[in-house]
RNA sequence: GUGAUUGUAGCUCAGUUGGUUAGAGCGCCAGUUUGUGGCUCUGGAGGUCGCCGGUUCGAACCCGGUCUUUCACCCCA
């Protein structure tokens, strides 16, 4: 057989274990906070059924989702009329399953599937890759994992104001500056009703978006490009909406109160901003000034109703690390209406980005083990081995190297890993019972006993 | 999907108007040191120049295609 060379889809990646432990860094921090949160894990198959996630996530979301070809042979029952119409047309026949596009429409399958299972309202977490079929850029794989945390089953304001709290514990413990930026659809809707085009209220929001980056002019040439009358461009700019920080949330909520006081929408959706922001600090009591209000924030899942929330690292320039919000039926999509839930997602392989380029690794996650014990001789092995079975039994990872190799390259071996104790029973060792010892970093040896060993393991921890 | 961009040793990169045997630094291996990593010194291995095709007497270099990298747009974590 022709040797393969080695090579890897585009936009995925291996890691190997100095990635690894950085990646299970972060995760864990996510996972213990979401538990702390009183969510509890699922997972789904990496597999959904076209039918579940079609359509959920626009005519973009469905050009973006990796298709599994049907097993056997799938072009059994195509005639060859039918490869005329194009790809679209026999794309029913050969694939009848895809790769998750994300974790909360297979969520709300599982939702509708065991609802006679599930008490709610149900708190679920769930950590697992997904993928895209997007070109790959800054920030952008083609499988990533998400990490989310969704309760369904409530419409209580008390969830919007808790998870924006676990948003900002997670990334204070990951020692990473955020901005939790917070809207709710509602206030969409009603700016569109307010400057005259409800009907347009997508064409409207997805310009809109881009104000901080195309800034005020471009989101007005944007608007008159797509058809929209000038007055709407004037009216906007009359509004002078940017994000707000804590310090003058008040003002612009009042503003609105009067500019939306014939629009019920509106005033429904500033007054959930105000319940949500009053309760922030029964949370937490600084975590206000973490919360921006930004009008202009609309984020692209069509199915979300009420509040959404998007967070953007202020350590380093990136997409937004994390997003969420309050979807009123997405499990009416599968047969079940009138479920309101609520959900953040942090997106893991971002954060590890921002966290490596702003260098806020732990220093402690270099070294793995902590002990490697050399391979003198057969003589002395008997006692090196019951030295590397104290020590893992006092909660202490230790390896001995395998081989009978040259004593230096044994010791390098340790430095190339990160190993910082080295622990060697030579001939003179063996007969006076202790260990020579060497810490790396420092280069200093000791002579110890077992005991002495462990505990001065255990106090440079 | 649109528009750019990258690919030469394990890594980071040189490589003249197209010319014989493609280089450097770091890393790696061996020795210096058969009870000790890092420092020094000595020696050594390692390359289908991403892949396929074309032009040419001759291609790492020019042309086409393809894969890949990175980046922007679209969209998003």
């Amino acid at each position: 057989m022709k040797v393969a060379k080695p090579t890897l889809p585009k936009g995925t990646r291996d890691f190997l274990p100095e990635e690894m432990r950085k990646r299970q860094y972060i995760f864990n921090i996510i996972e213990s906070h979401f538990k702390k949160f009183g969510f509890l894990p699922v997972e789904t198959p990496a597999q959904e059924n076209l039918s579940v996630l079609s359509g959920k996530y626009g005519e973009e979301g469905d050009q973006l989702m990796f298709r599994i070809l049907n097993s056997g042979d799938f072009l059994k029952d195509i005639s060859p009329d039918s490869l005329t119409g194009g790809y679209k047309n026999v794309l029913p026949y050969i694939s009848e399953k895809a790769l998750r596009y994300d974790l909360t429409v297979p969520f709300a399958r599982m939702v509708v599937m065991h609802q006679h299972e599930i008490n709610f309202p149900f708190k679920r977490y769930q950590i697992q890759p997904v993928w895209r079929a997007d070109r790959p850029q800054k920030g952008r794989y083609r499988e990533f994992y998400q990490c989310d945390a969704d309760v369904i089953g409530s419409d209580s304001l008390l969830l919007e104001a808790e998870l924006i709290t676990l948003y900002y514990e997670i990334f204070s413990a990951l020692n990473l500056k955020v901005n939790i930026l917070l809207n709710n659809r509602k206030i969409l809707t009603a700016l569109s009703i307010y400057l005259g085009i409800p009907e347009q209220l997508t064409e409207f929001t997805i310009i809109l978006d881009k104000l901080d980056k195309i800034g005020i002019a471009g989101v007005v040439e944007a608007w008159n490009a797509k058809g929209f009358p000038e007055s709407v461009g004037e009216a906007f700019i009359n509004l002078d909406i940017k994000s707000t920080s804590h310090l003058d949330f008040r003002n612009t909520i009042n503003r609105f109160q009067v500019l939306f006081s014939d629009i019920p929408v509106g005033l429904e959706g500033l007054s959930e901003l105000i319940t949500v922001w009053e309760l922030l600090p029964h949370f937490n009591r600084t975590l206000q000034q973490h919360v921006s209000l930004d009008f202009t924030l609309a984020r692209g899942l069509n199915y979300y109703t009420g509040a959404i929330l998007e967070v953007k690292s202020l350590d380093t320039e990136m997409g937004s690390i994390g997003g969420g919000g309050r979807y009123d039926n997405l499990t009416g999509l599968f047969g079940l209406p009138g479920i309101s839930g609520m959900g953040i997602s942090l997106g893991a392989d971002r954060i590890y980005d921002v966290i490596e380029a702003a260098g806020k690794f732990p220093e402690y996650l270099i070294s793995a083990v902590q002990v490697l014990l050399i391979y003198f001789d057969d003589q002395t092995l008997p006692a090196t081995l019951k030295v590397l079975q104290e020590l893992r039994n006092a909660g202490i990872s230790a390896e001995i190297y395998p081989d009978q190799k040259k004593i230096g390259k044994q010791y390098e071996f340790a430095a190339k890993k990160n190993i910082p104790w080295v622990g060697l029973i030579g001939t003179s060792e063996l007969s006076t019972q202790t260990l020579k010892v060497k810490y790396l970093p420092t280069g200093a040896e000791y002579s110890w006993d077992i005991p002495s060993f462990i505990s001065e393991i255990k106090k440079a921890k």
